[in-house]
DNA sequence: CGAAGTGATGTGACTTGGTAACGTCACCGT
DNA sequence: ACGGTGACGTTACCAAGTCACATCACTTCG
């Protein structure tokens, strides 16, 4: 038989974002509809809110695996390392996974989310969770407050300014070299504060 | 005439917010409607809305008065000052105005922020505008980035740390006090980030 | 091999946040 | 006395999000 004739086409969750982040580059956030980007992808209206608990959050599935992903590197790096070191890990961790042939398509999510203030919104709430699994991780260790919390709060600042320079550039300097730099550059300019 | 029978009752503001705030309080978020919070203020639901440009937004009403406050005594400060120093004056400025009778109000306040995420989403993205706006007014003094946002970030958040212990809190210990001493305590830990 | 179950999807009805066009009426200045 | 103006109401509407229920391929187990 030519095909076993799936009732559905597979990869619904992964149809939704692409055909979300379509629309909303074409015709805007605001201007798109949520029975638009299902209709887009072969769906309905319900099962969209299946897979994602509201019409924002289409754009930033994913972050609980970065949030994974940065308290275990923080919880697997040695015990010797400073909380700055082990937060360097952690980006490295992350940034790691940003291979370049998703630069382009970081560009587009980057304008869509900085020409809507409800999008803006949700991605600082995002950045502070990232930055909270983060000092979780470093209470884990030992670390004490206030002190868990400046480190990851900085770590994620760097990472976040790092991210922007990489979607917009067209040279290959990896995300994680800039993240690197990035963070750096904050550690100097925190003695310049005073 | 006993009253000049004026065609509505005065301050539909602020009866908005105390409506707002006694019907999230009494049943959660959540469970009030707009059209109740109108009702309960003796007015409509399209008034709501004409006085704030969505539900979450009655709770944060006056944020753009303490970015204008924190910005002005930036602008301020004395040629002199470092940057964490006009950051302080600021923070001076904007805790003077918080009297100790606003400290139960404050403190239900809190607790209705903390009980619900799109709350905390508005929250969140509330600190982010004054420390913006502080980032810019230090800017306008020279400052370079990214000293000026650190700066900044790090007074808001000795702010805010200290406004979740002074709505908690039945002594008498004034918020002033409390935003100095935390944000000492900020300066101290960052020496220990490395 | 058939029957019962499972899971992802569709359907339709509903509530509520938010917008827009238009009407009303006290107050204010001239 | 008269024509704004501003604050509010009325009505109608759209889109986000929820819910109960139906459908049907695929699986599992007797």
């Amino acid at each position: 038989m030519l095909s076993s004739m799936a009732r559905w086409e597979p990869n619904a969750r992964e149809r939704l974002v692409r055909a979300a982040v379509d629309l909303f580059t074409e015709q805007g956030y605001d201007a798109t509809t949520v029975n638009g980007i299902a209709e887009r992808a072969g769906l309905t209206k319900t099962t969209f809110f299946r897979h994602f608990p509201d019409k924002r959050e289409v754009l930033f599935a994913g972050q609980e695996t970065h949030s994974r992903l940065l308290a275990e590197a923080i919880a697997a790096s040695p015990d010797s390392a400073t909380p700055l070191q082990a937060v360097a890990a952690a980006l490295d961790a992350l940034t790691a996974t940003f291979t370049d042939d998703r630069r382009e398509f970081a560009a587009r999510l980057r304008t869509v989310i900085a020409d809507n203030g409800e999008l803006q919104e949700r991605a600082v709430f995002k950045r502070i969770g990232l930055a909270g699994a983060m000092t979780d991780a470093l209470r884990k260790r030992g670390v004490p407050d206030p002190t868990a919390s400046l480190a990851a709060e900085l770590g994620i600042r760097a990472f976040h300014d790092a991210f922007d320079l990489w979607s917009d550039r067209t040279d290959q300097q990896a995300l994680a070299d800039l993240t690197r730099q990035t963070l750096d550059e904050l550690r100097a300019a925190m003695a310049t504060l005073d």
